[in-house]
DNA sequence: TAGATTGTTAATCGATTAACAATC
DNA sequence: TAGATTGTTAATCGATTAACAATC
C-alpha cells in the first residue's frame, strides 16, 4: 500500500509535521472526523493537495465520509517515526544547547536527551535538569556505548564540522544542526539544519520588500 | 534594473541568505572574483540557478569575468535589508528567549534587542546582558514609543497568538515566531516561523525512511 | 438510494536546468 | 582577438491544482 518512500518529495515531507500538529488540535477539540475540504480551511493547504499528500502513504480516508482524525493522527505520527523514542545528545552546552536541553516538549515527543558535551572545562560536570555535561573528547565512545541516534549540534560555526566528524565516527544516525554551516557527512547520515540567521535574514528581506503591500495609507 | 520584487519567488528569497554566507566565506579567504561555475561547486546550486537567481535583482556579473565577490556580497546584503539596523524585542524570557538575547551574532548583523517581555513576575526586572525584562502588559506602549521593528515570540504555543495580537496593536512590522503555532496577523505584518518541532519531525522521518540507502553493508 | 467525499488521473502552473547569443 | 562567462530565452522537470469516476 505504501509507495516507495524514496519517491516522496521533500515538499510533501515538510508538510507532514503540520498535518500532525493540526490533527492534534482537532483531537483536542474532540473532532472525530474531517473532510479534506474542512481540513483545507483550517490548515491552509488545498483540499486537492491534502488528498494527494496523504495518498502518498496509503488510503486513509473513506469516500463519502472523510478521514478519521484519531486514526490519521496516529498514522502520520507513525510515518514521521514518532511511534518510538530516540536517544539524543546535545553538543555545545551554551545558551542554545541549554535551552534545548530544558525544552521538555521534545522529550515528550520521544526525543530523549541522554547527555550534553562541551569543550569548556567550567561546564563539564554540570547538569542541566538531570543531563550531565561531559567532555567533548569522550563523545565518540559515548555514542557507541549508549546507542545514541541523534546528535544535536549547538556549537559555534567554526567547531561544527569537527564535531560532526566525531559524531559520524561514533556512528550517529542523524544530526540536527543549529550551527550556521553546511556539514559534510557520509550519505547514510541524515542532516537537518536549523539555520536561524537564514530565517532572520528572510524576515529582513520580506520586511524590506513586501511590507505595506496592502496598507496603502501609511 | 531591479525587477518587481513582488514577483520574486520564496524559493529564490530563501537561497539569498546562503549566497550571503558563502560570499562572506570567500571574502574571508581573500577570493576577489568567482564564476557561477566555481560558486556552484562550493555552494551546491547549479551555475544556471545561480545566474537566474542573481539576475532577479540585476546584472551583478561581467561576461568573461564572473562576479566580484566583495561587490556581490554587499549587494545581496542590501537586497536582504542588512544595510541597516532593526530594533527588536523578545517576548518570552524563558530558556529560548534568553538564548536568543545572549546570541550576539544577530546583534552584529544589525538586529538589536532593546527589551524583553514576560508575564512571570519573578523574571520582570531582571536583565539578560543589558536587556531588561519588562511586564508583557506594557509591550504595546513600548513598541510605539521605541519604534520597534521586529517582535521575536519565544512563548509557549498557547500564549503566542495573544502576544502577536498585542504586537500588531503596537504596530510591529515583523514577527519572528518560535512558538509552534501559525499566527493570524493582518497582511501588512510579516511573519517568519521557526518551527523547531517540525524540523525535528522531518529529521525523524528521514531517519526512518531514507537511512542506509547507500550503506548496504550495515 | 442519493449525497458526499475520496483516490487518482489529467491539466496547469511554476521552478529548475540547458542552451546559446551577447559581450567583456 | 580568442576565450571565458554572463544574461536571458527556451526546454524540461516537478509540484500543485482541477476534474471526475469510484465508492462509502
Amino acid at each position: 500500500m505504501e509507495k516507495d518512500s524514496t519517491k516522496i518529495s521533500m515538499a510533501v515531507i515538510r508538510r507532514l509535521p503540520k498535518y500532525h500538529r493540526y490533527l492534534k488540535d482537532l483531537l483536542d477539540k474532540n473532532i472525530t472526523r474531517i473532510s479534506s475540504k474542512e481540513l483545507s480551511r483550517v490548515i491552509g493547504f488545498t483540499a486537492s493537495q491534502i488528498r494527494q499528500d496523504l495518498n502518498n502513504f496509503g488510503g486513509f480516508g473513506q469516500q463519502g465520509y472523510g478521514y478519521n482524525v484519531d486514526a490519521l493522527y496516529y498514522e502520520i505520527g507513525k510515518i514521521l517515526g514518532l511511534d518510538r523514542t530516540y536517544r539524543t545528545i546535545i553538543v555545545g552546552a551554551g545558551n542554545l544547547g541549554q535551552a534545548i536541553a530544558n525544552y521538555t516538549n521534545f522529550e515528550k515527543a520521544g526525543f530523549v536527551p541522554k547527555a550534553m558535551f562541551d569543550m569548556n572545562p567550567k561546564l563539564i560536570g554540570l547538569k542541566i535538569r538531570d543531563i550531565e555535561i561531559k567532555d567533548i573528547d569522550t563523545v565518540e565512545e559515548y555514542i557507541k556505548e549508549n546507542n545514541i541516534d541523534i546528535g544535536i549540534i549547538c556549537t559555534p560555526g567554526p567547531q561544527a564540522q569537527s564535531v560532526a566528524d566525531r559524531l559520524v565516527k561514533g556512528k550517529i544516525k542523524g544530526i540536527w544542526n543549529f550551527a550556521p554551516v553546511d556539514l559534510k557527512v557520509p550519505a547514510h547520515v541524515v542532516v537537518e539544519n536549523v539555520h536561524l540567521s537564514e530565517s532572520l535574514f528572510t524576515l529582513s528581506f520580506l520586511l524590506k520588500h513586501c511590507q505595506n503591500e496592502s496598507s496603502g495609507t501609511l
